[in-house]
RNA sequence: GGCCCGGUAGUUCAGCUGGUUAGAACGCUAGCCUGUCACGCUAGAGGUCGACGGUUCGAGCCCGUUCCGGGUCGCCA
């Protein structure tokens, strides 16, 4: 039978022991790290969220605590009154090594199966174990960190908005689904038998109804749901710090945003970052870094070479040129060494599993100049394309030549980030960059036709109205990324407020008033009642927490993540439910496991 | 859905060309030990080699299927 807490008060967490407490009599509650058994002198480390203290029993315990302290074992749950004695040995490896507690009262308020992987930092034991026992888990230092760094950050955040005037107003969770864009969560309805509430993507609609509210200000840090495959960035339900202003254009948004991450890095990190960050239209951040959302710590940009090698023998090349495409490359310095000709083959093979149909390269070694293309090339092009590259003794140039220069940019953006994970490029620090003026369509080559980069209801930019039925390419979007360290880190846009610029808006995207009006009618509705222009953005909360703790999963700072096949491993659900539950929803399962 | 990587003791891993009784470290159990803090010493327990099927005289190892985990592409307005 354990101990019980009867008559005990803590007085202290275990971490926070100094040298000057030394002589005081305290009360400490946690779990036992370590027990180091000596024979006649025991040592326990009882750790807590705060840290460890060392507990200690020698000649002078009372000989039944001696032997209860004898059977105690890891991960056991102790109470312990005791006085701080300085240590006989310090341990200055450790905040509190300077003293230990000389327990005078030892309560084991639970004991502990051996649990099936050790306590410790760094822990090298399997994610999937590691996730079965989150409980455990989550007991470790570095993630008790992580998460009371998410908690710290959350109240940054809600510090600062509330200081700058916004509102928290909660969104609901069961919803309209609006099938566009990503997949949605449905929640099958029991009172209206075959109709289905979905889990928000986000709150968009609800606040931006909330300007029409007259609310001005709103934010929250909301849960967002999508039923979509997961990566090491990517969760089916995540935390977004969503936010709305009225009377706003795209700099008022922006600049609130760079005033909170003002805060938020010196109050968090201790950091001062630099203000404003720069800003990129996403055309040159496609053009030199083949990504909307470039990493722009090390170099490797893309350089366009297509006028070297118009019109050369090289078939690779000049077809593309001649298809409206391009020839572009990057030059890789110094690297000579390192990109030998296996090592090129594999990056072929990465750029073909991505899409394209091989990669051109050209090496420039002390011994020449060896490439895969220079015997179509006559000298002069070969040059001409060599210093259009940039390119001297010990570089290494990779080409990709499309039809396609949207493929071209993109295949290149991915290879650049590949060069630069093989080469172990330095990349550390926190780079913040704002991308702007996203195209408004995107040319879908299996559809044929245009399609939304945006959700519906973002504004197009003033000057680029007049080409939204004409020349949907040249429509640009009043829309903004945050962009940090090669993550999209926040998204937003000012929104459409005008009702007959909404409804050319349905149109362009191919909805028809009838269709716009049974999905979205009770936006287009309050639209009517005055609404005020206003914007917003939707900053992901658990990605900027792994940045900034330099997480390499988002599973390290979700407290109770999923893992790549949507499941929990620790509740281990989806799970199946009885059939009188589907009965009363009128659900029937036809997907039977084949 | 495609591609790539992995699965051997509680944990992390090794395991030769397919060949006797599958090893190590940590952890665990017991004993000893008065200043440990990666305590030390001694002894011990602990294995469906992810699962199923196949090839073979013989499979942890080869082949097939499948399950589980990770990365990535598609997907993510």
């Amino acid at each position: 039978m354990a101990d019980t807490l009867r008559g005990f008060k803590r007085t202290d967490y275990c971490g926070v022991f100094k040298g000057a407490d030394v002589g005081r009599e305290v009360s400490v509650c946690g779990w036992v790290q370590k027990q180091r058994d000596l024979g006649s002198l025991i040592f326990i480390d009882l750790r807590d969220r705060t840290g460890i203290v060392q507990l200690a029993f020698d000649d002078t315990t009372e000989p039944d605590v001696f032997e209860k302290a004898k059977s105690v074992r890891s991960e056991y749950v102790l109470a312990v009154k005791g006085v701080v004695r300085e240590r006989a040995s310090k341990n200055m490896d450790l905040p509190t090594g300077e003293i230990e507690i000389a327990v005078t009262e030892l309560r084991i308020l639970n004991k502990s199966e051996t649990p099936p992987f050790e306590i410790v930092e760094n822990s090298q034991t399997s994610e999937a174990l590691r996730l079965k026992y989150r409980y455990l888990d989550l007991r470790r230092p570095d993630l008790q960190r992580n998460i009371l760094m998410r908690h710290r950050i959350t109240k940054v955040t809600r510090d600062y908005f509330d200081e700058q005037g916004f509102i928290e107003i909660e969104t609901p969770m069961l919803i309209k689904s609006t099938p566009e864009g990503a997949r949605d969560f449905l929640v099958p309805s029991r009172i209206h038998k075959g109709k289905f509430y979905a889990l928000p993507q986000s709150p968009q609609l609800y606040k931006q109804l909330s300007m029409v509210a007259g609310f001005d200000r709103y934010m929250q840090i909301a849960r967002c749901f999508r039923d979509e495959d997961l990566r090491a960035d990517r969760q089916p339900e995540f935390t977004q710090i969503d936010l709305e202003m009225s009377f706003v254009d795209v700099d008022d948004v922006i600049a609130t945003i760079e005033g909170y991450l003002k805060t938020l890095f010196k109050k968090v990190l201790d950091i001062d970052l630099p203000m404003p960050l720069p800003r990129m239209t996403y055309t040159e951040a496609m053009e030199r870094f083949g990504s909307d959302k470039p990493d722009t710590r090390f170099g490797l940009e893309i350089i366009d070479l297509s006028d070297a090698v118009r019109g050369c023998n090289f078939a690779v090349f000049s077809s593309a040129i001649e298809n409206n495409g391009t020839v572009r490359g990057i030059t890789v310095k110094n690297s000579a060494s390192v990109l030998t000709r296996k090592e090129i083959d594999k990056l072929t093979e990465f750029v073909k599993g991505i899409g394209a149909k091989g990669l051109a390269w050209a090496r420039l070694t002390q011994e020449g100049i060896s490439s895969s293309f220079g015997k179509f090339l006559t000298d002069e092009e070969m040059n001409a394309l060599l210093s259009m590259a940039g390119a001297e003794t010990g570089d290494v140039v990779l080409i990709i030549a499309d039809t396609s220069k949207k493929n071209a940019l993109a295949t290149l953006g991915a290879l650049r980030l590949e060069v630069a994970n093989k080469l172990k490029i330095e990349r550390s620090g926190y780079n913040l960059l704002w991308i702007t003026e996203f195209p408004f369509f995107e040319w879908d080559e299996e559809q044929q036709k245009y399609v939304a980069m945006h959700h519906p209801f973002t504004s197009p930019m003033d000057e680029s109205i007049q080409y939204l039925e004409t020349q949907p390419e040249k429509v640009f979007a009043k829309a903004y990324d945050l962009v940090m360290n090669g993550i999209e880190l926040a998204s937003g846009s000012i929104r459409i407020t005008d009702e007959e610029l909404q409804k050319r808006m349905f149109k362009a995207l191919g909805l028809s008033d009838e269709e716009a009006y049974a999905k979205f009618g009770f936006l287009t509705d309050a639209f009517r009642y005055g609404a005020p222009p206003h914007g917003g953005i939707g900053i992901g909360l658990d990605r900027l927490v792994m940045q900034l703790l330099g997480a390499s999963t988002l599973r390290d700072v979700v407290a109770y993540p999923k893992v790549q096949n949507m499941m929990e491993l620790m509740t281990e659900c989806p799970s199946e439910v009885d059939e009188s539950q589907l009965k009363e929803l009128g659900v029937q399962v036809i997907a039977e496991k084949e």
